[in-house]
Order: structure tokens, then C-alpha cells, then sequence
DNA sequence: GACGGTATACTCGGCTTAGAGTATCCGTCA
DNA sequence: TGACGGATACTCTAAGCCGAGTATACCGTC
């Protein structure tokens, strides 16, 4: 687990895509979001040129050639260097390879949920679901555009990933909820009580008398 | 979806801790780790001092307090103000309401694993299950950890979300690990002649002929 | 009583990142 | 023909974020 000279995802999306060809910045965002890659790696301009400096900074990658047409900005073609194709695979490979821990909203609000009183949180579990079944369908929606534009399926491999990923979530979340709604979830009676400002659950997070956990 | 004005999920946690008392922010991160939020929520001495600066900003909490022990470093005690508990309530519903697009970095890894040939990739993914197999032991542990310490299991919840989410991707990573070594992988024929040099599937992305997607 | 290790409580600087802004060119529709 | 939107191709700046560093106090031990 070595640490990256440059670490923004984008970086990976750059060295790809000048895997294949040289060209400018612009026209690998072009690349990038004609095949839908900006639904699993965030593009933006702003970083997309801090990121190109990065690696030519670290020379995994070198300006090829500038120039400009008429009075418009001026365009930097660039390519990969040995040392950047080394990169990709290894970088690329890393990824593949090991799963490192990240921290999605979810998880935190989960951890924060009993701050809300169990009532409330039931009809937001609700409205999750919901919001789950539309970025599902909004998933499926885009992998059918994109294959109706001829891509294949190996390059839509990770909107099946995260079509996957949202199934299970959803399946939980309405575990979760039905739980709540019929009272069979443990330490509820508690956590109502608590919220009623009943003094005998006073700091609820821990069975039986307080205990200091450090 | 209001723009936050602090939107690092480490504030939350700082409103959190504060709705039960005002305390100084080292005394935060502790009874957060102590809980084991440090699991799902990022908790670093650098952002917390930022995080409560930009809560003072926002009004969302107060420094009531601050005293010296001895030659010791200053502490400041901050409290929850009126806005800063509406903020903390409206804020974590938002969060468990509606799901928001992330990007994790296997995604990422996944919508360029063409980027490597098909044989490399397949005991990478077999690396992959081994290292998902050491995390899920890990959240195993860590709630055994907690909940021998007496912690409910409502204050674990995360947890078991993170050890589901997990065990889906476990299982998702076997099916595509196999489809790639029994050869039953759609395109995986055209991937393979790719990176053996072979001309006619240059651009293999597109179906038939290359078009311009954008 | 000197020494090392750990706990307490922050501070600082530099790198990353996002998002808005700028300037030019081109097609088209009235 | 001229005005307007949209595509092209960056640039700039404020803010966020993290890791490493700092300084003191406490506690056991040899």
C-alpha cells in the first residue's frame, strides 16, 4: 500500500485514457464522459487541470505539443511516459486488489441515528427507500442508453456493481424499517423512553450502570 | 437539498456529542472513539479544530467556557446553540432520507479494469475476496469488542450495515472472478485479442464500427 | 530522582478540490 | 445580419482537509 504521488481518482481516469492515445485536457473529459465514466469517477475541470500538473509534475505524463487556433485558449496535447504507464497498472491493480475502508453518509448517519427519536426515524428509513428505488431506476436507465450507443457490456461492469450495491442497501433499509414500525428492533423501548426524557436511560448507549469507555 | 454550510460529517458528530453536553473538542473526539464512531465517521485532530471553528462561524454552537490547568494548552468548552440543534436534526434526516451518489474507488477501479489484460485481472479479484474476507473478520471483532464493553446493539448499527454491505460485494466479486475463469464473461474474447495487439478490435469499447458518443 | 512512555490538548502549513468565472468560436433562427 | 445559446478550452481563488508537529503533564520504575 504505497502512498501515490497523486491520489485523486481522475488521475487513474487520465493515465487510461492517454493509455490509449495523446490529446489535451478538455478532449479527456470529452473521452471520459462519452463513455459514462463520470458516474464512478467524479470529473471536474477544476481538478482536472490541477491533476494533469500533478503528473507532470511527477512525469507520468509530458507535454507532447501546444498550439492554438486563432485567438482561442491554447491546447497542450499530452502523453503518457514509461514511468506513467507503470503507474496505471500498479495504481489500477491496487484498487483491484485490496478494499480499503471508506465512510459513505449513510454509515455516519446510522451511527448518529438515535440523536432522532425512533418515530421520526421510521418515515425517513421510508423515504429512503424511495429515494433508493429512483437512483436504481436512474442506474438501469443509463446502462440501457449507454449500451443503445453501442458500448459494451464490460464497460458498464461497474454500473452493475453499483446496481448490485443498491439492491442489498435497499434490502436492508426495508429490513431496518419494518423492524421499527413493528417494535421487534432490540433497545427499542429504550430509545423511546429516552426521548420521552426519562432519567433512568440517561446516557442510553450503554447496558446496565455506566461504564467509562476509553 | 439545502447546501450545508459545514458539510464534513465530522461536525455532525461534534452536534451529536454536544446535544448530550457542552465539552471542549478534544474531550468530542474522545467520546466518539470511545463509541467506536471512528469506524464510520473520519475523526482527525486537523479537521476537528477546522470542523469547530466553522460550527462557531455558523452559530451552530458557542464557546462557553475556556480555563487553563496549570501550564497545560488552553481549553475551550463549546455548547449547542438553539440553531445548532435544529441544524444537527435536519441534517441527519436529510441523511438517512435520501441516498446521494458516491464514488468509491473499486467503482472507479472497475470502469477502467479493461485498462488491464483479462489474466491479470482475475487473481487480483481473488485478492480482492481475501481482503474483503479480513475486513469482514475485522467488523466482526470490533462489534464483539464493543458490545463486550457493554454498548447496545442500537449504537452498532452502522456496523452491521458496513458488515452487509461487505458480505454483497463478497459475493459479487466471487461471481465475477469465475466468470472471468471459466471464460463465461461476456466480451471477454474481444478484451483478450485486445491486448494481444490485435488490430481489428482497436477502440474495442464500441459495437461494430466506432461511433462518437457524446 | 532521572528517564521513558503515554495521555492531554491543540497548532500549523501545505496540498487538494470544487465551483464559478472568462474568453472565443460556431451554428441557427428570425 | 445580428443576437443568442451552446460548445470549446481553460483559469482563478477560496475553502477544505489532513498529517505532522509541539508542548506540557502524569505515572511507573530502576
Amino acid at each position: 500500500m504505497v502512498k501515490r504521488k497523486v491520489s485523486n481518482p481522475l488521475a487513474l481516469a487520465v493515465l487510461a485514457v492517454l493509455s490509449e492515445s495523446s490529446m489535451h485536457p478538455y478532449e479527456m473529459a470529452q473521452k471520459l464522459k462519452g463513455r459514462g465514466k463520470e458516474q464512478s469517477i467524479r470529473i471536474n475541470y477544476g481538478s482536472l487541470y490541477t491533476v494533469v500538473d500533478a503528473l507532470v509534475r511527477a512525469s507520468f505524463i509530458e507535454p507532447v505539443e501546444t498550439f492554438r487556433e486563432g485567438r482561442r485558449p491554447e491546447r497542450t496535447v499530452y502523453a503518457l511516459t514509461p514511468a506513467g504507464e507503470v503507474e496505471l497498472r500498479e495504481w489500477l491493480s491496487e484498487i483491484l486488489r485490496t478494499s480499503t475502508k471508506e465512510y459513505p453518509e449513510f454509515e455516519a448517519g446510522l451511527s448518529l441515528m438515535p440523536v432522532l427519536p425512533p418515530e421520526t426515524v421510521a418515515p425517513l428509513l421510508r423515504q429512503r427507500i424511495e429515494s433508493l428505488d429512483i437512483r436504481l431506476a436512474e442506474v438501469r436507465a443509463f446502462m440501457d442508453q449507454m449500451r443503445s450507443n453501442g458500448l459494451r457490456r464490460l464497460f458498464l461492469i461497474e454500473a452493475e456493481y453499483e446496481e448490485m450495491m443498491l439492491r442489498a442497501e435497499l434490502a436492508w433499509v426495508k429490513c431496518l424499517a419494518e423492524e421499527l414500525e413493528e417494535g421487534t428492533l432490540e433497545d427499542l423501548e429504550i430509545w423511546y423512553r429516552w426521548h420521552q426524557g426519562d432519567e433512568s436511560s440517561r446516557s442510553f448507549a450503554i447496558r446496565g450502570k455506566e461504564r467509562h469507555v476509553s
